[in-house]
RNA sequence: GGGAGCAUAGCUCAGCUGGGAGAGCACCUGCCUUACAAGCAGGGGGUCACAGGUUCAAGUCCUGUUGCUCCCACCA
């Protein structure tokens, strides 16, 4: 074995080995619940980031643990058509070879999108092996495979056919660089300096008329009326009446509606229902003129006026501003700042504009998606994330899932050129249904990239098809992933499993939150500060990295990724290595602990070794990785390391037969019991290492059972006898260190026993040999006996006498009895206070009153002893 | 405007249902002790943001204040 761990020699050939021996593939047992998980398939369009490997890694150790713990387990891998994400991209790509989308053609586009796919949704699966994703590849899928295709087609005509699914004109959210529509959730706000112009629109009569304001002046041409508030005095007599709007000279009439707000602006507003969604509300109830004054491409529409038509939005604003400064209808300009709706994909301001669309009606699917988490069948991890959830799905408004794209599902409708029917069918019609024309077209718009995720968990099961994996694993377990698409995709998948499988798609929702760069920035890529986890992993491997996001995270919380944070993880790997590498190199053959006479660090450990067991399992069954890990890094360096092998050593060294094949039974059995803890964390390195224990030549650790808690290794009593002989150990090496005794030195130790009797210490000799430097342990009877110069200290354990001759200073001593004294009398005024409080006593549990009781008593006799050691120094 | 989170050692963060403040990194001292210097032993360092309250007992529960971060809404 080598010294130091070398990830990089292993991980990728232990993955392999997994993978092609089957071991990702579950079980199936009817006799036993399965355990599943779909896995959040991440998108074609790039790279695994650090964001994807610590939503992926959580979940693994979910699957891993429970594999190991022998639930069938199947975690879905696939990944995501990624509609508009993909679709910029292949642009983007295109553009380089001066070809856009128009000259290619439909057809060649998509060949051309699915060939990207190949190449990069190829890229991030294996880039998930590299993470050490465990996974069942066999049954990967993507969003627009047939069987998900499939499924996206059933839930398309099934809404359809139940009044769920419509097209029509309504106000949405236009990308003009996209050229597509968007839904409500698929834009972000940015907040932008900018101005607010003050315009005045006389009355026809030549009246004085009103001043509105607005933020986006060039759309005034797009005006078809004027609203106030009902109850505004200011604008009484101008209710009913009409305005003229200047540079078009349109007349327009002046509405009164509440939604005005009399203390904002002017408390006039213009209306401009075809851009503005509150303006389109209002002029619906007041029948105002619907104008669009702006084209798909963001440039202004001949409807805007012949002088302004095909100018840019911006070069409309210059020109409208400077029209109105000159026919004098501009009253003033304000600088004002104001949140601006953008693109999510590409970030360019959104146009609000009237379009002919589809849509999902959202209300009644919500009911029920509310009520399986309200009702606690469906829990979010954090909870907190639940009332997220809660706010939007009651506020929901109705989905727009059409898109003027073309990678992603098409949308299975045609239209009868003849008679002008709308057919919705399953299968692809070839005649109209109704007038029997063969002249049918299809609609020529694509689905939301969400609207198949939204089928994810079943339609990846087989869903619309009872298959077998349809029927045994769905409904899934856990959804594990980012806060950040709650609403696009949990929500939405929450909808869809209860309306179309009649069942929730899974019972937990466990959330995490983003990674962030060392100084606590998002990593984004316009900022340059992210990070490639496969550096990361090549660096310092795939455990490494996993285990510090593991141990760095509490449920839902962002987490900061440093290197600092990967190495201490890599430096734990290494210990790990090289605690096996000690216990291999000790052990002859397999040993079993089974009919063992273990002594008191044997049983010691054991009974460690189990409590981390309970402890661990525990954490993980609540989804508590980050105290997971960290219990099993302390059991791990502290309890094992730096104590067990250490004491180990005493007796592996040493003469006794019988004593070494205990030790070497118990080294084996704690390592390996340590190594599968950690498998789910660390599955590359424990792997091998398994493989390495006699007795487990050529078996898998990832297939291995998972440790079972036996409460007959757990031993109280034992345990705190060898916490005191440690104490007493720590004791000695503190006062070696004080007095500044050579390291190498050997010194003798005297003990005067309290609480842990003279046998047991006496026991403990070759501990206190090997670990505190001891020459000689005597165990007293009294303190009397001594007859030379020594430094002492107490414990409740025992009291303790270093003879040290030369370096033993009495003056030094003193000094230093004299600071033990102070911090005893410190521990006693806490304790008496306890007790000088009425209420500790009568009301306190019993148990904690008793404890801090004997825990007195002992501070006043240390305090003595260590009083008459003085005195005697002085003597 | 509504909601959420965070505030603990120089830094990054743990701290479960209230019962003597923890880890890693950094720092200081001494060690290549036959698993590991990616290591070992010892050590210093915190009025747990602030102010109230509940309680025998508050980092932990409640109320308020301040600061930072995020999400939703989108008053032109």
């Amino acid at each position: 074995m080598q010294k130091t761990y070398d990830p990089q020699g292993m991980e990728q050939e232990i993955y392999q080995k997994w993978e092609e021996s089957g071991a990702f593939i579950p079980k199936i047992d009817k006799t036993k619940k399965p355990f599943t998980i779909s896995m959040p398939p991440p998108n074609i369009t790039g790279e695994l980031h650090m964001g994807h490997a610590l939503t992926y890694t959580l979940p693994d150790v979910l699957i891993r643990y429970h594999r190991m713990k022998g639930d069938p387990t199947l975690w879905v891998p696939g990944t995501d058509h990624a509609s508009i994400a993909t679709e910029v991209k292949i642009v983007e790509q295109m553009a380089k070879e001066g070809l856009t989308k128009e000259d290619v053609g439909r057809e060649a586009f998509l060949e051309r999108a699915w060939k990207w796919k190949e190449v990069y949704g190829g890229r991030i699966t294996t880039q998930l092996r590299r993470l050490g994703a465990s996974c069942d590849w066999t049954r990967e899928r993507f969003t627009m495979d047939e069987g998900c295709s499939k499924a996206v087609r059933e839930v398309f005509v099934r809404l359809y056919e139940q009044g769920l699914i419509y097209r029509g004109d309504r106000i949405i959210n236009w990308c003009p660089d996209c050229m597509t529509a968007l839904s409500d959730a698929e834009i972000e706000y940015e907040e932008q300096p900018t101005h607010i112009w003050y315009i005045h629109y006389p009355t026809a009569d030549g009246g004085e008329g009103v001043t509105v304001a607005t933020t986006r002046p060039e759309t005034m041409l797009g005006d078809t009326g004027v609203a106030v508030n009902p109850e505004d005095e200011r604008y009484k007599h101008l209710m009913g009446k009409k305005v003229i709007l200047p540079l078009v000279n349109r007349e327009i009439p002046v509405v009164a509606d509440s939604y005005v707000d009399m203390e904002f602006g002017t408390g006039a507003v213009k209306m401009t229902p075809a851009h503005d969604p509150n303006d389109f509300e209002i002029a619906m109830r007041h029948d105002l003129e619907i104008l669009r004054v702006i084209n798909d491409d963001g440039t202004m529409a001949i409807e805007a006026g012949e002088k302004y038509a095909g100018l840019s939005m911006m070069d409309c604003r210059n020109a409208v501003v400077e029209d109105l400064k000159q026919g004098n209808y501009l009253v003033k300009i304000e600088p004002y700042t104001h949140n601006v709706g953008t693109c999510y994909r590409c970030h360019t301001i959104v146009e609000p504009l009237i379009s002919e669309q589809w849509f999902v009606r959202m209300h009644e699917l919500a009911q029920p998606a509310i009520e399986a988490v309200r009702s606690g069948e469906i829990k979010f991890l954090p909870e907190r994330f639940s009332r997220t959830y809660f706010n939007w799905m009651e506020n929901i408004r109705d989905w727009c899932i059409s898109r003027q794209l073309w990678w992603g599902h098409r949308i299975p409708v045609w239209y009868c050129d003849d008679c002008g029917e709308t057919i919705v069918s399953r299968i692809d019609p070839t005649i109209c249904p109704k007038c029997g024309s063969a002249s049918i077209h299809q609609d020529e718009d694509v689905l939301d990239t969400w609207f198949s995720s939204a089928l994810w968990p079943f339609s990846t099961l087989g869903w619309p098809e009872e298959t077998e994996d349809y029927k045994y694993f769905y409904p899934t377990n856990v959804m594990a992933t980012c806060y950040d698409i709650i609403f696009f995709w949990v929500a939405r998948m929450i909808f869809s499993g209860i309306a179309y499988t009649g069942k929730i798609p899974f019972d937990t929702v466990f959330i995490n939150g983003i990674v962030r760069d060392a100084k606590g920035q998002k990593m984004s890529k316009s900022l340059g500060n992210g990070v490639d986890p496969l550096n990361v992993i090549d660096k310092y491997g795939a455990d490494a990295l996993r285990f510090t996001f593991c141990m760095g995270v509490s449920i839902g919380n962002d987490i900061r990724n440093t290197d600092e944070k990967v190495e201490a993880s890599r430096n734990f790997a290494n210990k790990i290595w090289n605690a096996s590498r000690f216990v291999l190199m000790n052990l002859e053959g397999k040993e079993s602990i089974e009919g063992k006479q273990f002594d008191l660090a044997d049983r010691w450990i054991l009974s460690r070794c189990m409590k981390a067991v309970d402890d661990v399992t525990k954490h993980i069954d609540n989804f508590e990785h980050g105290l997971a890990a960290k219990r099993i890094y302390d059991f791990a360096w502290t309890d094992f390391c730096d104590w067990y092998i250490e004491l180990s050593k005493a007796d592996l060294f040493g003469e006794d037969e019988e004593r070494k094949k205990t030790v070497r039974a118990v080294l084996q059995y704690v390592l390996e019991t340590l190594i599968k803890l950690l498998h789910p964390f660390m599955p590359f390195i424990t792997e091998k290492l398994y493989s390495l224990l006699p007795g487990n030549e050529d078996k898998s650790c990832m297939l291995s059972s998972w440790p079972e808690y036996n409460s007959a290794l757990l031993l109280e009593e034992d345990e705190n006898k060898m916490q005191g002989i440690m104490d007493i150990i720590r004791i000695v090496r503190n006062l070696r260190a004080e007095m500044n005794v050579q390291a190498g030195r050997k010194a003798r130790l005297m003990l005067l026993p309290q609480q842990i009797d003279g046998e047991t210490l006496k026991g403990a000799s070759h501990y206190f040999e090997r670990l505190a430097n001891v020459s000689e342990l005597l165990v007293l009877d009294s303190a009397f006996s001594i007859k030379e110069k020594t430094v002492g200290a107490v414990s409740p354990h025992a009291e303790i006498f270093m003879p040290l001759g030369d370096l033993v200073d009495i003056n030094e001593e003193i000094s230093r009895l004299n600071k033990e004294i102070e911090k005893m009398h410190s521990e006693i005024k806490r304790g008496e206070s306890k007790f000088n409080n009425q209420g500790f006593v009568s009301k306190a549990p019993e148990q904690l009153v008793e404890s801090e009781r004997t825990k007195l008593k002992d501070n006043i006799a240390m305090l003595e002893t260590l009083e008459k050691r003085i005195a005697s120094l002085k003597e």
